[in-house]
RNA sequence: GCGGACGUGGCGAAAUCGGUAGACGCAGCCGACUUAAAAUCGGCUUCCCCUGGAGUGCGGGUUCGAGUCCCGCCGUCCGCACCA
């Protein structure tokens, strides 16, 4: 009896693959394509347990598809630009780029060790100008097709670090590496218009039947469709102030108008020091959620009064009111406080009048009491022409009318904001646009890119490398040839995976993709990544592909059709005796190393290196081998939940790869039939269930079957029946744990690679017991079991029921009021 | 505040349509093999007042029958957040 020893078989497993090319995706094999992808990782240092799960679980799957009949693309590559790469160079003095290549050098040999069915053929890194001068390109194609524009923007400032923060890098108001108060500083930013696409966007994701709903969801609140009135009132200083409300009905109940800080209303008061003050009031209030939650509502009356509608005679006093967003809407909002419980705080705290116009039930007093708005249905009162209207014909009443008068208009607002992709940094796609004092902004022709990234550049000095550097920017104008200079800002990150899924389908050199082979490969059909990116990656590279598609470009509309977000891989966490994280590797049978105090084991949380819980995946392989970290990694848990990392866990998926190898080095191993049909059964069974449950991406439920089938061949006495379940078996967990499987299928003289092997067939014949248990239950309680044939007439299996010794004694010879069958289930008689 | 998901043994979980709750794994216990250990194999393992009874967060309801459907609570987690 020999072992399965995964420390030789593993790589020589994975050179044959590698040298065989066997996971290379033909463009023209004529067989059916399948594109199985997972979001890809950025190259931070090393991979990590979530890495090896995620890719784990598209393998199981590109691998069974591959042994099905399908032409599989399964990719990899590298997400590599970005901030940790220009963090590193301040820190440790290297240059972003070798950074960056190291880590994928590093990242990529683990990934091999692994084993993963991936076609390296078509690596890619999003860093090498391979990639992102065929980016620079469709850049400028949204340029000439009107997809991208300029515009001055307010960003965050760190005054110390010279650059722009996001907003998650502001941390109570301080740049979250400098610690300097963050400025808002007006830019000139490039923006892509993910707005013009906001309709499709959300209606796409109706079609798409197999996203999990919950990022649909989220989906659509962040792109946030709101349907009303944009109309205007008339102020009395002449001017007109435009509002938007989702409530047009409400307009009789109308009590002020209230204007964003950055109103053109409000800012032509700023000459008046008490309005000058107020702005500056409304701006310097925190951003953090907590503030949010408990900011006073405050508002400053300007002595101006706007026009109703309705009613000239009606002058609403206007206010600057720190809750009312510029950015959203028109920046002013009419105040109705009955049915808006904002405007009714802020209606209280200034003594502001307060009418109801909706009556809720039998309340239909003018007079509004009390401090909780309704925003409920009901029919409009106090409301003239309106009265007796439900809501939604009061809606539709009043902007008819304000259409017909020529003041407003029925108007669709979104929450999205048009993408602002400009970033003041170094390491990240040039965008390619040339500034020239004659010729203003210039694109820069597509026979002159990529625009490369200089490599010689210093990060001694805060900024933006590219702004600093000695001849990089310097350039003659492509249109008049007098000098000019070239824009210093690189874009996004998240452009650069926007488009990266179409670049692994078809990637030749002098263009961005073809459209023929990418097309053949899209969309993909199985996306599988963390939740994180539910919205932002997703939403950019779905608008992405439809700018591609509007362009006339590629013929894709969604880009994944079938997409999955996987659990975190968690761990247990560990506190000291006086509170400090520690690692597993602090401890020994709960006392701390170190210093021999007791250890507090503490929730089990995502593993991070703050909580001191990750556990380095490449030991793990080292010592376990990688079917077992596969293994592991999709037994227990639904890969759509958290996956509790532990050590016993992985021990239990090195035992069963040993008892695998056990099966698999026995005798008389060989496809075949008879002499156990209730193996033969169980066998049939058991594949039918694996493939429902891998294209289902059920991966511990297949794991659970793979063990009820090894249990029930161990009790099998040989037969041929038994040499068939375990040569079966081999197949069936060969996408799984693939490096065991190709030992054994060579060990027993099979032909070829089992990873090139056709998945068994399932004998339908065979998927039907010929008994069945069938419960009987007296008033719903389970009081007896019976086998009987699987056929039995209903009067048969009832008449059974009822001769059961327990039944006799539980009905004390009461015949049952009514009796219930269910063939092939259960038999309820009600006493 | 708004939106959503989830709640089943000591733990991770399973239960396709409303039909035998707890498959499978982990941990634990007992036994076999062994000089011994490891490895392996066999058995047990929801709880209790145990010939029976209770049980899927809590309280109701529908049904012959509810983990599953309905109503009302409680709890945990996630997303958004002054969105007019």
């Amino acid at each position: 009896m020999t072992r399965f020893n995964p420390l030789t078989a593993d790589s020589a497993w994975q050179r044959v693959w590698d040298d065989r090319q066997t996971f290379a995706a033909r463009d023209d094999s004529g067989k059916p394509q399948s594109y199985v992808l997972e979001m890809f990782p950025y190259p931070s240092g090393r991979i990590h347990m979530g890495h090896v799960r995620n890719y784990t679980m598209g393998d199981v799957l590109a691998r069974f598809r591959r042994m099905r009949g399908y032409e599989v693309l399964h990719p990899m590559g590298w997400d590599a630009f970005g901030m940790p790469a220009e963090n590193a160079a301040m820190e440790k003095g290297v240059h972003p780029g070798n950074w960056t290549r190291q880590n994928i050098a590093t990242m990529k040999a683990q990934l091999k060790r692994l084993g993963f069915a991936l076609d390296w053929s078509r690596e890619l890194a999003t860093c090498e100008p391979d990639y992102y001068g065929h980016e620079q390109a469709l850049f400028l194609d949204m340029v000439a097709s009107g997809l991208v524009y300029r515009k001055e923007s307010a960003v965050n400032w760190d005054p110390v670090d010279m650059t722009v923060l996001a907003n998650e890098q502001v941390i109570d108001g301080r740049g979250w590496r400098s610690g300097a108060l963050v400025e808002k500083r007006k830019l000139n930013q490039w923006f892509l218009k993910i707005t013009d696409f906001a309709d499709e966007l959300i209606e796409g994701l109706g079609k798409l039947e197999h996203w999990p709903d919950k990022v649909k969801l989220m989906q659509e609140n962040w792109i946030g469709k709101s349907q009303g009135l944009t109309f205007g009132f008339r102020v009395s200083n002449g001017e007109t102030i435009d509002v938007f409300s989702t409530r047009p009905d409400t307009i009789f109940g109308a009590s002020f108008v209230a204007v964003a800080a950055d109103h053109p209303i409000a800012q032509a008061l700023a000459g008046d020091p008490a309005v000058a003050a107020f702005i500056a009031r409304c701006k310097q209030g925190g951003t953090t959620a907590a503030e949010l939650e408990t900011q006073e509502k405050l508002g400053f009356d300007t002595g101006l009064t706007a026009a109703h509608p309705f009613d000239a005679e009606r002058q609403l006093p206007v206010y600057i009111a720190n809750f009312v967003l510029m950015d959203y809407g028109t920046g002013a909002v009419m105040g109705v406080p009955a049915h808006d419980q904002r405007d009714l705080d802020f209606a209280r705290k200034y003594g502001l009048a307060v009418q109801r116009v909706v009556s809720d039930g039998d309340q239909t007093d003018a007079v509004f009491a009390g401090d909780e708005a309704y925003t409920g249905p009901g029919a409009l009162v106090n409301s003239h022409f309106l009265d007796g209207m439900d809501v939604e014909d009061a809606k539709r009443a009043v902007i008819t009318r304000a259409e017909d008068g020529g003041w407003g208009k029925g108007s669709t607002v979104y929450r999205l904001r048009d993408w602002g992709v400009s970033r003041q940094r170094y390491w990240g796609t040039p965008i390619p646009i040339v500034h020239c004092e004659d010729c203003g902004v210039v694109p820069v022709p597509k026979d002159q890119l990529p625009v490369v990234l200089p490599e010689d550049v210093s990060f001694a000095i805060p900024g933006n490398p590219l702004d600093r550097h000695p001849t990089w920017k310097h350039v003659d104008c492509p249109a008049c040839g007098k000098p000019a200079v070239r824009e210093t800002d690189t874009l996004d990150t998240f452009a650069d995976s926007s488009w990266y899924f179409i670049r692994f389908a078809s990637q030749p050199k002098d263009r961005p993709f073809d459209r023929a082979v990418a097309e053949s490969w899209l969309p993909v059909g199985q996306y599988i990544g963390g939740v994180e990116h539910a919205i932002l990656h997703l939403l950019y590279a779905r608008f992405w592909t439809r700018a591609l598609k509007h362009m006339g470009q590629l013929d894709i509309a969604e880009p994944f059709t079938g997409l999955f977000t996987q659990g975190m891989v968690t761990h247990e966490t560990y506190k000291s005796s006086d509170g400090r994280w520690l690692s597993p590797d602090d401890i020994s049978d709960g006392i701390e190393t170190a210093t021999g105090q007791p250890v507090t084991i503490g929730r089990v949380e995502k593993m991070s290196k703050s909580k001191k819980n990750t556990v380095d995946p490449e030991p793990i392989v080292d010592r376990y081998g990688a079917d077992a970290t596969r293994w592991f990694m999709l037994s227990d848990s639904p890969p759509e939940r958290d996956l509790p990392w532990s050590e016993s866990g992985i021990e239990g998926a090195w035992r069963f790869v040993q008892r695998l190898w056990r099966l698999f080095d026995g005798e008389g191993i060989a496809p075949g039939e008879g002499g156990d049909v209730a193996l033969d059964r169980k066998l049939h069974q058991t594949i039918l269930a694996i493939e429902q449950d891998i294209e289902a991406l059920a991966f511990n439920k297949a794991v659970a079957r793979i063990y009820e089938l090894c249990t029930a061949i161990e009790r099998a006495v040989p037969s041929p029946s038994r040499g068939n379940a375990i040569y079966t078996l081999m197949l069936l967990v060969a996408p799984m744990v693939p490096h065991v499987a190709e030992e054994a299928w060579a060990a027993k003289g099979f032909d070829g690679l089992i990873a090139d092997a056709a998945w068994p067939e399932v004998d339908p014949a065979l998927l039907v017991e010929d008994e069945v248990t069938i419960a009987v239950q007296v008033n719903g309680k389970l009081r007896d079991t019976l086998t009987l044939p699987k056929d039995m007439p209903r009067e048969e299996i009832e008449a059974a029921a009822l001769a059961s010794d327990k039944i006799v004694r539980i009905l004390e010879g009461r015949p049952p009021k009514k009796v219930i069958v269910v063939p092939g289930r259960l038999v309820n008689l009600v006493a």
